[in-house]
DNA sequence: TTTTGAGTTGTTCGA
DNA sequence: GTCGAACAACTCAAA
């Protein structure tokens, strides 16, 4: 007999939160450990939920892949269910600990400002309850302070950060969690418990174009989209940089839900060894990294990692709100910028590289507030990811730890050149360009009359001008910028006079 | 403690 | 068209 399968409680609760799924589940797997019997749930937080458009995809893919858990629970043991509730979470986990007469509640770390303080008020009622909830590291490979420098501080540069990560990792941070193991603990239902999945309407969203985007959900959906993606890993470090070219692995919403376990995915990348699977592999550190950043500096959220860049003036009143507004409608009158907040707002879904070009956009062409557009990728992005998007916006603008340096300003056009050479994402997102050669779809203002006329446009009927000229535009920002220089040159001076 | 090397993804200019 | 340099210093991490 192996001693560890004693359990040494009776009854645990699994409080699934961004790990939907019942492989290499952390939590699940130490309940399952340590319990008789185990249950588990999910809920649909209305603190969360409630402030939400009515029209939200992610809402749709929690409720796809919570099906999907249930289903994996069930192909583990018959009886088990996944209970599933609407309403506070604190209350609901808190009621239903007390109603199952749990020893223990089990769930995986959210090192998200909001999470934290939800964990903290969960543990706190559960302590008056005398039930215990024990949380554990899953989300990432390495968190909060496990990859540290050698002085002791935590990183805030990606490069040596990147390269102590790799160094410790190994076979044992990467090993799956055998939750099939102790798979005969998880418990029925008594009949007054119920397991109810409710409906899009129950929770009062409207359906959206998810299931007709074809976006696979839950971690069979996530085993898809895996299977379809190490045959191309190898190539994956030149094709990821061509939105018209299926380069990426498609999987950060599922990173984000935890319908797949980024121990897996780390692993599948060390154990592909070619320069594709490298560069992907970065891609995960990177993500460990920045949520490092956010649990080590939670003041990201709402300023910059550098003080000093929190005095930029960005540009605001009604002009401003107007640019706005034809970044996120698309309609710029660039057509790279256009097409990928197309992709956006049609999908949930923006390529990496087109990211950067929008924020750089945003930030340095419009010369608007990076908060702005974290804020419209943390609502339309299906992927979304506070710490990673607040990581990314942070560096586009070059107010962030590691950022970019602020005198390299994209060029949307020279982006849409190099990256979209013959248009073919162009095309599919703004078909009224189709007709333009090649040469004239990343500008159509620089292209002759008849050459409109040839492609059946009108420049400012059928697609925009341009909302600001990129030149002015760039010298604008190196002014902007040149400001916060000049008060860290003062802030120093003082500190040299005191 | 001091020194040294290095830093995701770029652009523009001039030769 | 292609190439190297400048962009602007500054801070971090490690030896």
């Amino acid at each position: 007999m192996n001693p560890s399968s004693t359990p040494s409680l009776d009854r645990a609760l699994v409080w699934f939160r961004r790990d939907l799924r019942a492989h290499d589940n952390a939590a699940l797997y130490h309940a399952l450990k340590a319990a008789r019997a185990v249950w588990c749930v999910f809920v649909l937080d209305r603190d969360i939920l409630d402030p939400l458009p009515r029209l939200d995809r992610r809402v749709e893919f929690i409720l796809a892949s919570l099906a999907d858990l249930d289903g994996q629970l069930r192909a583990r043991q018959p009886q088990a269910r996944l209970i599933v509730r609407h309403g506070r979470a604190v209350d609901e986990i808190a009621a239903l600990a007390k109603a199952l007469g749990v020893d223990a509640v089990y769930a995986n770390h959210d090192d998200e400002p909001q999470a934290l303080q939800r964990d903290a008020a969960a543990r706190e009622q559960l302590a008056a309850l005398g039930i215990a909830l024990h949380t554990s590291k899953d989300h990432v490979v390495f968190e909060r302070s496990e990859v540290l420098t050698q002085s002791g501080t935590p990183y805030t540069v990606f490069t040596p950060y990147k390269n102590a990560w790799l160094k410790k990792v190994d076979a044992f941070y990467l090993r799956a969690y055998p939750t099939d193991k102790y798979a005969s603990r998880l418990a029925a239902l008594a009949a007054d418990v119920a397991a109810h999945l409710p409906t899009l309407a129950e929770i009062g969203f409207e359906p959206t174009n998810l299931a007709a985007l074809k976006i696979p959900t839950g971690s069979t959906g996530a085993r898809a989209l895996l299977d379809d993606f190490l045959p191309r890993i190898a190539e994956y470090g030149t094709a990821r940089d061509y939105p018209a070219i299926k380069g990426p692995s498609y999987l950060s919403v599922h990173l984000r839900f935890g319908t797949v376990s980024i121990r897996e995915l780390a692993a599948a990348a060390q154990a592909q060894r070619s320069a594709g699977a490298a560069v992907w592999l970065s891609e995960l550190i990177w993500r460990d990294f920045y949520h490092q950043i956010l649990h080590h500096h939670p003041h990201v959220v709402g300023h910059s990692f550098k003080p000093d860049y929190d005095r930029i003036e960005w540009d605001h009143g009604a002009h401003a709100e107007a640019l706005y507004a034809a970044w996120c409608e698309g309609r710029t009158g660039y057509p790279l910028v256009d097409a990928a907040m197309a992709q956006i707002n049609q999908t949930g879904y923006m390529h990496n590289r087109l990211r950067m070009v929008v924020a750089s956009f945003l930030t340095k062409d419009l010369g608007i507030d990076w908060r702005w557009g974290e804020r419209y990728f943390a609502t339309h992005l299906n992927d979304f990811d506070l710490a990673a998007n607040n990581g990314g916006w942070q560096w586009a603008a070059s107010t962030g730890c590691d950022a970019q340096p602020y005198f390299r300003i994209f060029n949307p056009v020279t982006q849409s050149q190099k990256f979209d050479p013959q248009g073919k994402f162009i095309r599919r997102y703004l078909p009224q360009l189709a007709r333009l050669p090649d040469k004239l779809i990343h500008a159509p203002w620089t292209a002759r009359p008849l050459d409109l006329q040839a492609a059946g446009i009108e420049l400012g009927r059928d697609y925009p001008r341009p909302v600001v000229d990129h030149d002015d535009a760039r010298a604008r920002t190196l002014a902007r910028f040149a400001v916060v220089k000049a008060s860290a040159a003062d802030a120093d001076a003082d500190a040299d006079a005191d």
